[in-house]
RNA sequence: GCCCCCAUCGUCUAGAGGCCUAGGACACGGGCUUUUCAAGUCCGCAGCACGGGUUCGAAUCCCGUUGGGGGCACCA
């Protein structure tokens, strides 16, 4: 049947970015082995929801651009496989039901009372002593299989060879290998990888999503995809939480991580997450995207905050910006002086280029130019502008900035020539005038 | 508390006894470039937690300490 891994998250909602690594490691393994990528759905606690929460998971997934070979498989439709397999260890008296005053009736599982060890596949040889560890309640009062139980059953069901998790299943291997020996199965390999902590150096928590957010930390799918974060450079980051290529190439593309990804290579040491390392790999995706590519996805961000704007206009103010951002969710920011209907002037920058006596006679000047060209294009603004530079002894930025203040508001945008073609000359002449009427007025 | 895991620059990491006066990346500081901001480029800052061993030789192996993390559910 050949090698055979699985994803197998619980529905709670949003796609994690410790899920996310943990089915990108499956994936990248599958596809480096050639091997069988199965999504199985841990839905056996009833009390969580599951529609909603499973396309947040399938969502994000797709997003990520990891795609699954088989599934999505629902525990919760396979409980006949799980009441079968109790009834055997039942029989073979390994389980035996127990009765809690409060919560019912529960099947237990007579765990091994000794020493039992595995071969990891990132940690090495391991082994975990479980006799003084309590016995193992498998089926619920409610007649649903507990995680240990169910996740064994079925990735024996299911043919899985490898079991790639996080940390926190380490202590569970023990006790789920004496459910394969109990039950008469071979294990599968397993291999636990270290988890994703927060810039606390804590296990990432709900609880903290508000810190999160405030320090601009996507800690889940959702979050990033709000944020303007490209699915690549999340992909890429976060391989890289945890796992080394074993070069010093950093950015790499999905194939390339399939080419050099061995668990072998998966470290020990918990990786914290910071955002900084993803802002900076954002942007250079950004730099790397296809400009038809990018402009679709940063049209949304354009569109929430100044209303439908024609294609054209915004396909010209992406590819302007594309060179200097970091997350798409700046572009109703920086594109501002393009689709506002009013300029806002910030107040330092007029006064330092727009106060100026001299500032304000150059303005005039590009102005008076300006409105004699006959058709706006970079070659005739740069001609213009240095004809003034040239006339006036003076240095281009002396004649740049005021005008970009001018037209912009403010001290940063893109090249001037840029910045005045796709205003547009009206509307260039307009802000000209009234920059120099404000700074007259300061007088 | 008990059990387990882990330990290289601020962060992500390379390093599987001599190639290490520890390499790369982000961030940070500075130079160059320049029409602003970015980008690019060059330079710099900064680390093997500590203490014992083993060895001719240790970031690499062993033990201990300290520190951090995880687990101890009829949650997954």
């Amino acid at each position: 049947m050949g090698t055979r891994v699985r994803f197998a998250p619980s529905p709670t909602g949003d796609l994690h970015i410790g899920s996310v690594r943990t089915a990108l490691y499956n994936f990248l393994f599958a596809r480096h082995e050639k091997a069988t990528f199965v999504l199985r759905i841990e839905d056996t606690d009833q009390k969580r929801n599951k529609e909603e929460a499973l396309r947040g998971i399938t969502d994000g997934l797709a997003w990520a651009g990891l795609t699954w070979d088989e599934g999505p498989v629902f525990q919760s439709d396979r409980l006949d496989l799980y009441a079968e397999c109790a009834r055997r260890l039942e029989a073979s008296g390994r389980a035996y039901w127990r009765d809690d005053p409060g919560k019912g009736r529960a099947l237990v599982f007579r765990i091994d009372r000794r020493k039992i060890g595995w071969d990891d596949l990132v940690h090495g040889p391991s082994a975990r002593d479980i006799s003084a560890d309590p016995d193992l309640v498998i089926v619920k009062s409610d007649g649903f299989p507990t995680y240990n139980f169910a996740c064994v059953v079925d990735d024996h069901d299911m043919n899985i060879t490898h079991v790639l998790r996080g940390d926190e299943h380490f202590a569970n291997t023990p006790k789920q290998i004496s459910l394969y020996r109990a039950l008469e199965w071979a294990p599968p390999v397993f291999g636990h990888m270290p988890l994703i902590l927060d810039p606390d150096g804590e296990k990432l928590s709900k609880r903290k999503m508000e810190k999160y957010a405030n320090i601009g930390l996507p800690v889940v799918v959702e979050e990033c995809r709000r944020l303007g974060y490209l699915p690549e450079a999340v992909v890429n980051f976060v391989a890289l939480l945890g796992w080394s290529p074993g070069h010093d190439i950093e950015l790499m593309t999905l194939d390339e991580m399939i080419r050099a990804f061995t668990p072998e290579r998966i470290n020990t040491t918990p990786a914290r997450f910071l955002v900084d390392k993803l802002l900076w790999m954002n942007g250079m995706y950004i730099r790397r995207c296809a400009l038809d590519r990018l402009t679709e996805l940063s049209r949304p961000y354009i569109e929430s905050a100044y209303g439908p704007q024609p294609p054209e206009k915004i396909r010209e103010a992406v590819r302007q910006q594309q060179e200097r951002l970091k997350r798409l969710d700046e572009l109703a920011l920086s594109t501002r002086f393009v689709f506002a209907s009013r300029v806002e002037y910030d107040p330092k920058a007029v006064e330092k280029w727009l106060e100026p006596d001299g500032a304000r006679a150059l303005l005039a000047e590009v102005r008076k130019g300006l409105a004699a060209m006959h058709t706006m294009d970079k070659e005739g603004i740069e001609a213009l502008l240095g004809r003034i530079v040239q006339e006036h002894q003076t240095k281009l930025g002396h004649v740049a900035q005021p005008l970009r203040v001018a037209v912009t508001g403010g001290t940063v945008s893109p090249p001037i020539h840029d910045t005045l073609e796709i205003l547009g000359r009206d509307t260039v002449l307009a802000r000209i005038d009234h920059a120099l009427e404000i700074a007259g007025s300061k007088k």
